[in-house]
DNA sequence: TATGAATGAGATTTCATTCAT
DNA sequence: CATGAATGAAATCTCATTCAT
């Protein structure tokens, strides 16, 4: 479409190193714009403004990831959760999937994910949370309706949801290889679905 | 000691309101001292700074709370895990303690543990985890030993020791009332402990 | 190069009246800056911080003295001066050219001699009295290899690279005319050279 | 007469360190009296305000010297210059006192003499050579009508009042030993006379 | 397509000084 | 005799944003 890219993905990729390195707060776009060799009003011709940035620098990463996170549920919901039993490595390829588009946008998604205080998408991580907890809501209720003297504990459902989140941002944050974090997601999958099964449901009261 | 403190606690109850809503970094001193009827060589003259002012905000809960993290440490190293099984609500009297210490000093806990970013407290969470961390790395390799075949597996112990922490800033963040946050931080302990137990080990390779 | 120097030029001259008034430490910024019509901000634009439009300030005069004072020290070093007498009127070149820098940029020298106490030039008249000290020790040694059974007083030297630098500071501050201060330093320069001559040296020990 | 001077020394003390270390105008009232052990109103009450303060730092110094110069001048005055001719180490005895009294109050005259700017004493020096040039003037005239041809060059005796007074600042801030200190001033102070004789004087025109 | 200049509002901090007690 | 509390004015600096060109 636009004809000269070149200033635009330079002001991209100087902004995300400075995004990554202090925050959406405390980033300054004269720095940005110096280190692309460029002036602020670039800035606002380009992006309209800092938020305007932001967006294009982690618009990618975020399009491919909620289209996962869209499939993912989709899935989740169709499946027969009445017959469920555990096995091990069940969610493995879900899990690789994740693990690999987190890690082949690795800085764009600790900038959306740990960075982004400030910006338009600082509650980007309780966003996907509630929508994790929407569509598990389902399940659970299916679920539960199948175990007589059962119910839904709304309250873990949400906090599994949030761990299930946190579970990607701690790796992210803690393992750069992308190969090793997918051996270390491993056995947190596995611990996240044996508690959803086991915690998910209360007794009736 | 001084009689008069009615500047100093006007100042750090705005200030409380301040940090609050805004955070450390965009909390505004001007804003501060304005609501409290003072000007901001009050604050300097009072707290030395904007960081003191800060601490001053959250020392009295955060000395409690970093007693009763030793206290329950200590403990914990203590503990005989070689014999150890699972007994729902074994852990009851600790989170018990703990709820009601974050419950007591609710806006400081949250001012302390969301909204610190900046000040020379913004990495409580972390250091807390690394804290737990540490004194579990004793109990589960005790625990290792005790399993033939079995090593503990770090990085799930780091993570396990990031979601307890995690537990407890989640309940802050989502249960306002006290006694509600009780009963619901029970089942979110049983899970923990059974995950801990269930997966901190992995197969010696 | 940039065709509207107005604001750059005009804060220059606000600035230039400022510390000439109240010296570096206790120029205001804002006052420059309303005396210029315009904000604290375009300091900041156009010379980055105080000791920047400082520097623009003084940079002008400061080079050319520098060339001056580098030119004489060479011309100084290559002279013979064992067969050194003394004939009044000598150094009268290097004294016009001097005083002619001097009074063609007087705000800015008496700025800089006198006004600079907290800026980066602070110590500039220190910095140039030792270049001359340097500059002279050569050759008084050269005179000292000259005259049996004497030797350079370091003292004394110092001593009198202070003065040579002080007659023109004094001279700058005590004559604003620019011809009648060429009358007035002649006989100046020859007190200093007769000096320099007869007490540079003390006998052996 | 104040039966409590301890806090009143104890002030002054720690005021000399601060003023000596950063000059008046960067001397912070707040850190003096937090050395002393003070609080600042005691500054207010003892001192009346920052320039009492140091004036009481330097009072002492002061009026030694002032007394010192006064004597000089008078017998200066009284000397018959007519019939003077050159004895070096002639001014040994006045030196000697001078020095004496500028070691034995060391750190006052450096205040006085080169941390004074914004106080009521920063023209200090300025005018003790007003002092000097005023009583020299005298001989001078005394000196010119004996010499027939010749008149006093008001600008070279003003010049080398300055540099007598500078001769003992220079000295100050230079030697701190104050045997050293008499060594290095006599030929400084021949210099001075025998510059004074063949320079106070030019050709009537 | 982008620059260069400038704004204006804000930030934290420092200081001498005052004054009731 | 001195304190402790507080003021008020000033300081330098930073920033996102605007806009004529």
């Amino acid at each position: 479409m636009s004809i000269n890219n070149e200033s635009r993905e330079k002001l991209i990729e100087c902004a995300k190193k400075e995004f990554l390195e202090k925050g959406f707060v405390k980033a300054s776009l004269r720095n940005i714009c110096s280190q692309a060799g460029l002036t602020t009003g670039a800035v606002y011709f380009l992006f309209n403004d800092k938020n305007g940035l932001f967006e294009a620098v982690v618009s990618g990463a975020l399009g491919e990831f909620t289209q996962l996170m869209q499939t993912h549920l989709a899935e989740e919901i169709n499946a027969d959760i009445s017959t469920y039993t555990f096995v091990p490595g069940e969610h493995d390829e879900f899990a690789r999937q994740l693990v690999s588009l987190l890690y082949s946008h690795y800085d764009e998604m600790m900038i959306l994910l740990e960075k982004s205080q400030g910006s338009q998408f600082e509650n980007l991580p309780d966003k996907i949370i509630e929508m994790l907890d929407a569509g598990y809501l389902r399940s659970a209720q299916k679920y539960a309706d199948s175990q007589p003297g059962k119910r839904v504990n709304r309250y873990m459902l949400h906090w599994l949801s949030h761990i299930q989140v946190d579970a990607f941002i701690h790796l992210l944050t803690h393992e750069k290889d992308r190969n090793r974090a997918e051996e270390k997601i491993k056995p947190v999958l596995d611990m996240l679905v044996k508690s959803w099964l086991e915690f998910v449901l209360e007794d009736d009261k």
